[in-house]
DNA sequence: TGTTCTAAATGAATGACGTTCATTTACTAG
DNA sequence: CTAGTAAATGAACGTCATTCATTTAGAACA
């Protein structure tokens, strides 16, 4: 759980700058296990598997990482990499909004494991997710928000993208009442016109809670 | 993973009606986990403490459970269970979908662990769920929504609440920048009026974010 | 050059887990 | 009284993450 002191290098500590001999630091050990988790799923992350994949053995890996969980935190912040914040230094708020939560859902709905570890990590151990948040910040301020509301809609909108990207993982047939049919005409109906319509509804549901959350927020910082 | 028949009993199977001998049964199970999980959390819930909290030995557990993931299934059956989905019968939409998802919310705020359990459930093992959303589609129904747009509207308010409620089991500090603070004034200084607030930060999303996505979701509702 | 220091790798061991299985137990039906 | 059977037992297994005493080898210093 200790940071390194003010040095913002990901090697682990060395004399004087001086390259030492070791196979392994925190970069590659990182690199092999996303790489990983992109080839075979989070399930095939183990330690024995990451510390064979780079041709160690996992104790070895110790010298170098607290616990697994640190490891996927810097999965999490190579994955954070991927969302673009840009688009807050081009576009007017609510369509940067909408073009940020698209790409960050999409990325992490395939990192779905990382989700409840995300929700809960304090945000001083990931600089990147930190930079992040300061463009999405400067959009609302740009935007004249009230100081005050500015956290509260991150919030929101990132816990709407969180639990839209688990909900893209699911099967797609998860509303299938299955023998359960009858005595529920409203939901079946419901669902047969979402059938009907030939979209994904995860990807629906997604789109229109997006965009309702966006013009929520919007309309709501114009009227206080 | 197999349904048994048409029973809807909970019971392991027995010859017609008649009681057999056995300490255990679903119903038992399921209160004793859901006790556990309770008074220590998720993390106390293990086949071995689950077989002594019922005086038992943990493999005889195997005679009533395929595995740990059916015991999760049964917990979430009796969590989703103290959802009030009552309030769609009596007041107007929007005022049902707020009450209903604040209660949502909060329950699985404390089984944050069902979570990502639950996003890729499929609905038909749980008749109880099914219930829930019958009454929720029907107060879309009866506030004249075309029957397309229903299960988007609701899989996005589930994917919020559920964000909501990973979202409201972090820490409080969980956006102290610590030694990364310098270089990102605009979100600490939101960040810093909203702490001013006085309001818990989770809780201001929460709310801000639900008052949004309800009011951008009628709104749209009344455009097509 | 040789000695010492130390980061890093090793491999064996540990302790939780969830889960399986052959065997026993105890109730019920005939 | 005899089978038959659901259910409980306890001793395994296999898979994990993690620990630790020990070894290895490169760099600093003499």
């Amino acid at each position: 759980m200790k940071q390194e002191p003010a040095s913002s290098t990901a090697a682990p500590r060395r004399r004087a700058g001086r390259p030492r001999s070791g196979v392994l630091d925190r970069e590659l050990i990182a690199r092999a296990a996303l790489k990983l988790v992109v080839a075979g799923g989070y399930s095939t992350l183990t330690m024995s598997a990451l510390a064979k994949s780079l041709s160690v053995s996992p104790s070895a890996l110790y010298n170098h990482v607290e616990s697994k969980q640190e490891i996927m935190q810097w999965i999490q912040e190579i994955v954070m990499d991927g969302v673009d914040s840009t688009v807050f230094e081009t576009l007017p708020l609510d369509e940067a909004l909408t073009a940020w939560a698209v790409t960050y859902r999409d990325i992490f709905a395939g990192h779905a494991p990382l989700i409840p570890l995300i929700a809960v990590l304090p945000v001083s151990g990931s600089p990147r997710t930190l930079e992040m948040y300061e463009k999405v910040a400067a959009g609302f301020t740009r935007a004249g928000w009230k100081q005050e509301d500015i956290i509260p809609a991150i919030v929101a909108l990132e816990s709407f993208i969180f639990g839209s990207a688990l909900d893209a993982t699911a099967p797609l047939d998860i509303f299938d009442p299955g023998e359960n049919a009858g005595g529920i005409p409203n939901f079946e109906g419901a669902l047969e016109a979402q059938r009907a319509t030939g979209r994904n509804s995860a990807d629906a549901a997604f789109r229109a809670g997006l965009r309702a959350i966006v013009n929520g927020l919007m309309a709501a910082s114009r009227t206080t």
